[in-house]
DNA sequence: TATAGTTACCACGACAGACGTAGTACGACA
DNA sequence: TGTCGTACTACGTCTGTCGTGGTAACTATA
């Protein structure tokens, strides 16, 4: 079966993870399980791809972190919330998807 | 109107190219022109892209290049014809797309 | 009791594709 | 004379992704 290649979906994980966040804050571990879950196990988000867009996207306003620190054990969970900011960020970026999906289309033969 | 950005395309470059080589060879400045047409204005490819492109899919053996040397006014044109792996690897290419499309969909609301 | 697995991260550095800037050179046209 | 179109090329920068490796606590299995 094919695989997603990172070039591929390159600029698409930012949504992906907002997509997750519209709803309710979440933390790293919950999302990367639910786009596996979410996608038929077709797409396994890396680790550091996951945290590294956090940090970015945090720096762009687009979510902002709290922290938990009353988890069982004394571990501490950091969760991501999505800002005004970053939901116009998600509208735009859907509405760039459906053009570039037009776009695209008009290369792919059959 | 929404742009497509360079991060949405990424990894697209190579197709696209690719299908516009797929019925005869052709040379960057047409190429370059032909992406526009076909997509209405709404993508058009930076000259140090599509030449990267050219280089790299040559060293890969998607494409084999060959020079023109009679042109009018002592001029010389590079023209690029699609390799067998080249067509396999267009073929694989949108395979991949067809998958990657679905993924990214359910991430997209509305 | 040992050890492997799951949860939940973070730091560091490398890589590759896209892009900005700039330059070359010829012909056509005003 | 100067701008526009054609047809590239060189060089360096940026950024998102990924590989490697580490920390630390709990949980199930042998």
């Amino acid at each position: 079966m094919a695989e997603i290649s990172s070039d591929v979906i390159r600029g698409y994980n930012d949504i992906i993870i907002l997509f997750l966040l519209l709803n309710s804050p979440s933390y790293g571990y919950e999302i990367s399980k639910q786009i596996r879950t979410m996608s038929e196990d077709k797409y396994i988000i890396k680790e550091t791809t996951l945290y590294s867009a956090f940090t970015r996207m945090e720096k762009n306003g687009f979510i902002e972190s709290f922290v938990d620190e009353d988890l069982a054990g004394g571990k501490k969970r950091t969760y991501y919330r999505i800002t005004p900011v970053g939901r116009d960020y998600y509208r735009a970026k859907c509405e760039e998807w459906t053009l570039t999906k037009e776009v695209i289309e008009k290369f792919i033969a059959g």
